[in-house]
DNA sequence: GCTTGACTTGGAGTTAACTCCAAGAGGTAG
DNA sequence: CTACCTCTTGGAGTTAACTCCAAGTCAAGC
Protein backbone atom coordinates (compact mmCIF):
# COMPACT_ATOMS: atom_id res chain seq x y z
CA UNK A 1 0.00 0.00 0.00
CA UNK A 2 1.57 3.30 -0.81
CA UNK A 3 1.25 6.06 1.53
CA UNK A 4 -1.21 8.19 -0.20
CA UNK A 5 -3.77 5.22 0.34
CA UNK A 6 -2.61 4.94 4.01
CA UNK A 7 -3.00 8.33 3.93
CA UNK A 8 -6.24 8.68 2.51
CA UNK A 9 -7.30 5.61 4.78
CA UNK A 10 -6.50 6.87 8.41
CA UNK A 11 -6.91 10.45 7.39
CA UNK A 12 -3.58 11.45 7.99
CA UNK A 13 -1.27 13.84 6.12
CA UNK A 14 1.63 11.90 4.09
CA UNK A 15 3.80 14.39 6.05
CA UNK A 16 2.22 13.28 8.97
CA UNK A 17 2.97 9.59 8.26
CA UNK A 18 6.50 9.84 7.16
CA UNK A 19 6.84 12.17 10.70
CA UNK A 20 5.80 9.24 12.85
CA UNK A 21 8.56 7.40 11.05
CA UNK A 22 10.90 9.58 11.21
CA UNK A 23 10.50 9.48 15.22
CA UNK A 24 10.05 5.49 15.61
CA UNK A 25 6.25 6.61 16.71
CA UNK A 26 5.89 3.30 14.19
CA UNK A 27 8.31 1.03 13.31
CA UNK A 28 10.14 1.34 10.18
CA UNK A 29 7.90 0.98 6.51
CA UNK A 30 10.12 -0.78 4.14
CA UNK A 31 10.50 0.70 0.65
CA UNK A 32 10.35 -0.80 -2.65
CA UNK A 33 13.25 -1.03 -5.35
CA UNK A 34 12.85 2.16 -6.05
CA UNK A 35 12.96 3.94 -2.25
CA UNK A 36 9.30 4.16 -2.29
CA UNK A 37 7.00 3.42 0.70
CA UNK A 38 5.11 0.44 0.53
CA UNK A 39 3.01 -0.31 3.91
CA UNK A 40 2.04 -3.96 4.79
CA UNK A 41 -1.05 -5.14 6.35
CA UNK A 42 1.12 -4.69 9.62
CA UNK A 43 2.55 -1.17 9.10
CA UNK A 44 -1.23 -0.27 8.75
CA UNK A 45 -2.18 -1.50 12.08
CA UNK A 46 0.67 0.35 14.11
CA UNK A 47 -0.74 3.40 12.15
CA UNK A 48 -4.47 2.86 13.02
CA UNK A 49 -3.42 1.58 16.64
CA UNK A 50 -1.06 5.27 17.34
CA UNK A 51 -3.98 7.45 15.32
CA UNK A 52 -6.28 6.07 18.19
CA UNK A 53 -3.75 6.43 20.48
CA UNK A 54 -2.98 9.77 20.14
CA UNK A 55 -6.48 10.94 19.34
CA UNK A 56 -6.82 10.76 22.96
CA UNK A 57 -4.12 13.01 23.51
CA UNK A 58 -1.66 9.56 24.50
CA UNK A 59 1.79 11.80 24.05
CA UNK A 60 4.20 10.32 21.62
CA UNK A 61 6.78 10.14 23.79
CA UNK A 62 5.53 7.52 25.49
CA UNK A 63 4.13 6.26 22.16
CA UNK A 64 7.56 5.84 20.82
CA UNK A 65 8.97 4.29 23.64
CA UNK A 66 5.79 1.65 23.92
CA UNK A 67 6.98 1.05 19.66
CA UNK A 68 10.74 0.54 21.11
CA UNK A 69 9.60 -1.80 24.15
CA UNK A 70 7.52 -4.04 21.06
CA UNK A 71 10.74 -4.06 18.31
CA UNK A 72 12.91 -5.79 21.53
CA UNK A 73 10.69 -8.51 21.38
CA UNK A 74 8.90 -10.44 24.27
CA UNK A 75 11.33 -10.14 26.46
CA UNK A 76 9.58 -6.74 26.71
CA UNK A 77 6.09 -8.08 27.20
CA UNK A 78 6.13 -7.20 30.97
CA UNK A 79 7.12 -3.09 30.73
CA UNK A 80 4.73 -3.13 27.72
CA UNK A 81 1.84 -4.47 30.10
CA UNK A 82 3.24 -1.92 32.50
CA UNK A 83 3.24 0.86 30.20
CA UNK A 84 -0.18 0.49 29.49
CA UNK A 85 -2.01 -0.19 32.77
CA UNK A 86 0.10 3.36 33.51
CA UNK A 87 -1.60 4.99 31.07
CA UNK A 88 -4.44 3.02 31.24
CA UNK A 89 -4.95 4.54 34.68
CA UNK A 90 -4.06 8.46 33.88
CA UNK A 91 -7.03 8.17 31.13
CA UNK A 92 -9.23 6.93 33.89
CA UNK A 93 -8.15 9.75 35.72
CA UNK A 94 -9.02 12.36 33.03
CA UNK A 95 -12.07 11.10 32.08
CA UNK A 96 -13.24 11.50 36.18
CA UNK A 97 -12.12 15.11 36.03
CA UNK A 98 -13.80 15.39 33.03
CA UNK A 99 -17.08 14.49 34.28
CA UNK A 100 -16.49 16.59 37.22
CA UNK A 101 -16.39 19.59 34.52
CA UNK A 102 -19.84 18.28 32.48
CA UNK A 103 -21.66 18.09 35.59
CA UNK A 104 -20.09 21.70 36.30
CA UNK A 105 -21.22 22.98 33.05
CA UNK A 106 -24.95 21.10 32.78
CA UNK A 107 -25.29 23.24 36.17
CA UNK A 108 -23.81 26.38 34.64
CA UNK A 109 -26.03 25.61 31.19
CA UNK A 110 -29.21 25.21 33.72
CA UNK A 111 -28.67 28.48 35.35
CA UNK A 112 -28.21 30.18 32.24
CA UNK A 113 -31.56 29.48 30.56
CA UNK A 114 -33.12 29.80 34.57
CA UNK A 115 -31.66 33.67 34.32
CA UNK A 116 -32.75 33.74 30.52
CA UNK A 117 -36.07 32.71 31.85
CA UNK A 118 -36.34 35.17 33.85
CA UNK A 119 -35.46 37.93 31.99
CA UNK A 120 -38.22 37.21 29.35
CA UNK A 121 -40.72 36.92 32.26
CA UNK A 122 -39.69 40.64 33.23
CA UNK A 123 -39.97 41.93 29.49
CA UNK A 124 -43.12 40.47 29.20
CA UNK A 125 -44.96 42.03 32.32
CA UNK A 126 -43.34 45.11 31.34
CA UNK A 127 -44.81 45.13 28.25
CA UNK B 1 -5.35 39.07 47.47
CA UNK B 2 -1.66 39.51 46.39
CA UNK B 3 -0.54 37.56 42.91
CA UNK B 4 1.72 35.19 44.90
CA UNK B 5 -0.82 34.08 47.10
CA UNK B 6 -3.03 33.41 44.21
CA UNK B 7 -0.24 31.25 42.69
CA UNK B 8 -0.15 29.58 45.23
CA UNK B 9 -3.47 28.86 45.64
CA UNK B 10 -4.57 27.18 42.37
CA UNK B 11 -1.27 26.16 41.42
CA UNK B 12 -0.23 28.57 38.99
CA UNK B 13 2.28 30.43 38.55
CA UNK B 14 2.66 34.30 38.42
CA UNK B 15 3.62 34.26 35.23
CA UNK B 16 0.75 32.42 34.43
CA UNK B 17 -1.59 34.63 36.08
CA UNK B 18 -0.28 37.32 34.34
CA UNK B 19 -0.29 35.72 31.09
CA UNK B 20 -4.01 34.94 31.66
CA UNK B 21 -4.94 38.15 31.97
CA UNK B 22 -2.38 39.52 29.48
CA UNK B 23 -4.76 37.46 26.86
CA UNK B 24 -8.32 38.11 28.22
CA UNK B 25 -8.42 34.51 29.86
CA UNK B 26 -9.50 36.40 32.99
CA UNK B 27 -10.86 40.04 33.05
CA UNK B 28 -8.21 42.71 34.24
CA UNK B 29 -7.47 42.55 38.07
CA UNK B 30 -7.22 45.70 40.33
CA UNK B 31 -3.59 47.65 41.24
CA UNK B 32 -3.50 49.28 44.28
CA UNK B 33 -2.06 52.63 44.41
CA UNK B 34 1.87 51.16 43.52
CA UNK B 35 0.59 49.35 41.05
CA UNK B 36 0.76 45.75 42.18
CA UNK B 37 -2.37 43.26 41.39
CA UNK B 38 -4.69 42.82 44.26
CA UNK B 39 -7.66 39.96 43.11
CA UNK B 40 -10.66 40.18 44.63
CA UNK B 41 -12.97 37.45 45.90
CA UNK B 42 -14.63 37.34 42.05
CA UNK B 43 -10.58 37.33 40.08
CA UNK B 44 -10.11 34.00 42.28
CA UNK B 45 -13.44 32.68 41.13
CA UNK B 46 -12.32 33.08 37.73
CA UNK B 47 -8.91 31.83 37.87
CA UNK B 48 -10.05 28.75 39.54
CA UNK B 49 -13.08 28.79 36.33
CA UNK B 50 -10.09 28.92 34.17
CA UNK B 51 -8.01 26.76 35.85
CA UNK B 52 -10.55 24.03 35.40
CA UNK B 53 -11.68 24.76 32.04
CA UNK B 54 -8.11 24.40 30.81
CA UNK B 55 -7.29 21.59 33.04
CA UNK B 56 -9.66 19.63 30.84
CA UNK B 57 -8.46 21.00 27.63
CA UNK B 58 -10.98 23.44 26.71
CA UNK B 59 -8.99 25.46 24.22
CA UNK B 60 -7.95 29.27 25.64
CA UNK B 61 -9.17 30.70 22.79
CA UNK B 62 -12.68 29.65 23.29
CA UNK B 63 -12.51 30.73 26.81
CA UNK B 64 -11.15 34.17 25.90
CA UNK B 65 -14.67 34.43 23.99
CA UNK B 66 -16.43 33.44 26.57
CA UNK B 67 -14.52 35.98 29.11
CA UNK B 68 -15.31 38.59 26.17
CA UNK B 69 -19.31 37.87 26.29
CA UNK B 70 -19.53 37.91 30.00
CA UNK B 71 -18.00 41.41 29.64
CA UNK B 72 -20.34 42.47 27.34
CA UNK B 73 -22.79 41.72 30.30
CA UNK B 74 -26.78 40.58 30.26
CA UNK B 75 -27.15 41.18 26.22
CA UNK B 76 -25.00 37.90 25.68
CA UNK B 77 -26.61 35.79 28.38
CA UNK B 78 -27.69 33.40 24.80
CA UNK B 79 -24.30 33.28 23.24
CA UNK B 80 -22.89 32.23 26.41
CA UNK B 81 -25.26 29.40 27.07
CA UNK B 82 -24.40 28.45 23.41
CA UNK B 83 -21.00 28.37 23.67
CA UNK B 84 -21.21 26.55 26.94
CA UNK B 85 -23.51 24.04 25.71
CA UNK B 86 -21.33 23.82 21.89
CA UNK B 87 -18.19 23.03 24.79
CA UNK B 88 -20.43 20.30 26.61
CA UNK B 89 -21.22 18.71 23.45
CA UNK B 90 -17.64 18.25 22.25
CA UNK B 91 -16.21 17.60 25.75
CA UNK B 92 -19.19 14.46 25.55
CA UNK B 93 -17.88 13.12 22.14
CA UNK B 94 -14.22 12.91 23.57
CA UNK B 95 -15.38 11.58 26.52
CA UNK B 96 -16.71 8.93 24.45
CA UNK B 97 -13.69 8.68 21.99
CA UNK B 98 -11.76 8.24 25.55
CA UNK B 99 -13.98 5.31 27.08
CA UNK B 100 -13.78 3.45 23.78
CA UNK B 101 -9.81 3.50 24.11
CA UNK B 102 -10.46 2.28 28.08
CA UNK B 103 -11.64 -0.56 26.76
CA UNK B 104 -9.32 -1.19 24.00
CA UNK B 105 -6.51 -1.18 26.10
CA UNK B 106 -8.24 -3.00 28.86
CA UNK B 107 -8.53 -6.21 26.43
CA UNK B 108 -4.82 -5.34 25.34
CA UNK B 109 -3.52 -5.88 29.23
CA UNK B 110 -5.98 -8.64 29.66
CA UNK B 111 -4.30 -10.12 25.95
CA UNK B 112 -0.47 -9.25 27.72
CA UNK B 113 -1.50 -10.84 30.82
CA UNK B 114 -2.10 -13.97 28.97
CA UNK B 115 0.73 -14.25 26.79
CA UNK B 116 2.78 -13.45 30.17
CA UNK B 117 1.00 -16.76 31.48
CA UNK B 118 1.26 -18.93 28.96
CA UNK B 119 5.42 -18.20 28.84
CA UNK B 120 5.46 -18.85 32.29
CA UNK B 121 3.97 -22.23 31.45
CA UNK B 122 5.86 -22.97 29.14
CA UNK B 123 9.24 -22.72 31.01
CA UNK B 124 8.22 -24.39 34.33
CA UNK B 125 6.87 -27.43 32.02
CA UNK B 126 10.48 -27.20 30.11
CA UNK B 127 12.57 -27.30 33.40
C1' DG C 1 19.47 57.76 52.04
C1' DC C 2 20.64 53.26 50.31
C1' DT C 3 19.85 48.38 49.67
C1' DT C 4 16.77 44.58 49.21
C1' DG C 5 13.05 42.00 47.57
C1' DA C 6 8.61 41.49 45.41
C1' DC C 7 6.25 43.39 42.10
C1' DT C 8 5.50 45.71 37.28
C1' DT C 9 5.77 45.63 31.89
C1' DG C 10 6.77 44.26 27.09
C1' DG C 11 9.05 41.08 24.67
C1' DA C 12 11.87 37.00 23.72
C1' DG C 13 12.45 31.93 24.30
C1' DT C 14 10.68 27.10 24.84
C1' DT C 15 8.16 22.69 24.00
C1' DA C 16 5.22 19.42 21.66
C1' DA C 17 3.50 18.01 17.60
C1' DC C 18 3.09 18.67 13.54
C1' DT C 19 3.47 20.95 8.63
C1' DC C 20 5.85 22.80 4.89
C1' DC C 21 9.64 23.19 1.69
C1' DA C 22 13.69 22.55 -1.54
C1' DA C 23 16.41 19.51 -4.05
C1' DG C 24 16.60 15.28 -6.24
C1' DA C 25 15.19 10.62 -8.29
C1' DG C 26 12.16 6.99 -10.69
C1' DG C 27 8.60 5.68 -13.76
C1' DT C 28 5.40 6.74 -17.39
C1' DA C 29 2.99 9.47 -21.35
C1' DG C 30 3.68 11.72 -25.53
C1' DC D 1 14.29 12.03 -25.01
C1' DT D 2 11.70 15.27 -22.41
C1' DA D 3 8.03 16.60 -19.40
C1' DC D 4 5.45 15.55 -15.56
C1' DC D 5 3.96 13.46 -11.49
C1' DT D 6 4.69 11.35 -7.15
C1' DC D 7 7.67 9.95 -4.32
C1' DT D 8 12.20 10.53 -1.44
C1' DT D 9 15.19 13.04 2.33
C1' DG D 10 16.84 16.44 5.72
C1' DG D 11 15.80 20.52 7.55
C1' DA D 12 13.21 24.77 8.39
C1' DG D 13 8.77 26.92 9.78
C1' DT D 14 4.34 27.04 12.46
C1' DT D 15 0.98 26.98 16.35
C1' DA D 16 -0.66 26.80 21.04
C1' DA D 17 0.29 27.64 25.48
C1' DC D 18 3.05 28.80 28.33
C1' DT D 19 7.72 30.31 30.65
C1' DC D 20 11.57 33.16 31.19
C1' DC D 21 14.01 37.52 31.18
C1' DA D 22 15.62 42.48 31.43
C1' DA D 23 14.76 46.87 32.95
C1' DG D 24 12.30 49.57 35.99
C1' DT D 25 9.31 50.89 40.33
C1' DC D 26 8.13 51.05 45.06
C1' DA D 27 7.78 50.16 50.08
C1' DA D 28 10.34 48.49 54.04
C1' DG D 29 14.45 47.67 56.84
C1' DC D 30 18.87 49.29 58.41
Amino acid sequence: MLIAEVSEKFNLTPDTLRYYERIGLIPRVNRNKSGIRDYTEQDCKWVEFIKCMRGIGLPVEILIEYVELYQQGDSTLDSRKELLIDQRKQLAARMEEMQKVLVRMDGKITRYEQTILEKEKGLSRAK
